[in-house]
DNA sequence: TGACAATGAATGAACGTTCATTCATTGTCC
DNA sequence: GGACAATGAATGAACGTTCATTCATTGTCA
């Protein structure tokens, strides 16, 4: 209300990214219009335009959002007590966070973007890689993974961990809307779990699932 | 040119379908205009509207025939000698036949419909249903699967194989356009191998990989 | 000629973007 | 403090373009 205009201005752009997260979720990309963005923030189309050059500017900003976030979790993580934990704050965090899939339908729009905007597909893949060498280091010096490597090298199970999040990811916007966030993540989990108990559980406690 | 009316209207409908998926992958559903499609199909606009209602016709015929393609693969993979050899028929039938990434965009895009429509959702859900459950009796029946369950039932086995396809699929869209069909294929067989050999390889055979 | 396949110019709605205009806030002088 | 000038955040109507869709017209067989 009576904030200086310091704050005000990352503010704005804020707004409009939180407003431009929801409107992508819901109709995508390239259906969701300026007005609609407008819309959701409550200011005037033209606002947007002091804010970013144009649309794929407002994407791209998004974008970028997404890969702190990704490693902000990241950071999260690394400081869980024990490889699993790291590994279910890392899966679900950004899968189930929302009401509703919106985070989830965003993803799955960007890779859709990215296998046609290669500028999309160079940040995409870069929050990978950022990621993907933050977990194989995790797994690397993580005590559960020393004993049972499975002939699997550090960097493979992160390529199948990564492979097993991001398919679940893309299971996650078929769901019907009325399943509930934890409901969600709780389905999230099981797979992860499961593939954990695959990659490091020793054969001796098979009784798990 | 000069065929006979009872062999060319499922012909146009096919060739209308064929332009589709090449102008969906490369541009996506909703970037896609009816003439590119129909320049690409070498008619003029209105022919489409004599074989299909409107655009989201012309995409649901697309889904469903996806659906077939499918269920085709299925039955061919079903007939190979060995579980492994039929889940690498599976997961790299779909993601590698064509040039270019094309399967993989088109793919992803759907899932991206998918989440936000209904129908599509439906569809989708419905192919991953069939699909899993076929899995799921190629995994029971299998002798490979018999003596080394890891404490996971063959559906969750399903559910994990799954996962880690649609992942990879997912990370194929990330791919450089340069790569060979083959190469993209070698990756995807990867780690598909991989957590096969996390699924049902015996402790003895450690030094696979 | 009649029936049907095929065309592509025409239509109108919707889109991204621009810009003349408004107006609350801030700064400046007496 | 009070009067006035300057600012720039915010607005939304308007513009040019693109798109899905229509339909009057043309081509092609039997």
């Amino acid at each position: 209300m009576t904030q200086p205009q310091i704050d005000s201005v990352p503010d704005r752009r804020c707004q409009i990214l939180d407003a431009a997260v929801i409107c992508f979720a819901k109709r995508g990309f390239h259906q969701t219009s300026m007005h609609d963005i407008s819309a959701e923030a409550g200011i005037s189309v033209g606002l947007i335009y002091r804010y970013f050059e144009n649309k794929e500017a407002v994407i791209s900003a998004m974008a970028n959002r997404h890969k702190k976030e990704i490693s902000d979790v990241l950071q999260r993580a690394k400081g869980a007590p024990t490889l699993l934990e790291s590994l279910e704050i890392l899966f679900t965090a950004h899968c189930c966070e929302e009401e509703t899939g919106v985070v989830s339908a965003f993803v799955v729009d960007l890779y859709s973007e990215a296998s046609r905007n290669p500028r999309v597909a160079d940040l995409v893949r870069d929050v990978l890689q950022t990621a993907m060498a933050g977990v194989t280091e995790l797994i690397s010096k993580a005590p559960e993974a020393q004993n049972t490597t499975r002939g699997l090298s550090p960097i493979e199970m992160a390529e199948l961990i990564f492979a097993v999040a991001r398919g679940m990811l893309m299971l996650d916007v078929l769901r019907p809307h009325e399943m509930t966030a934890t409901e969600r993540r709780e389905r999230q989990l099981q797979v992860t779990r499961r593939l954990w108990s695959c990659l490091f559980k020793p054969e001796a406690e098979l009784a798990y699932a």
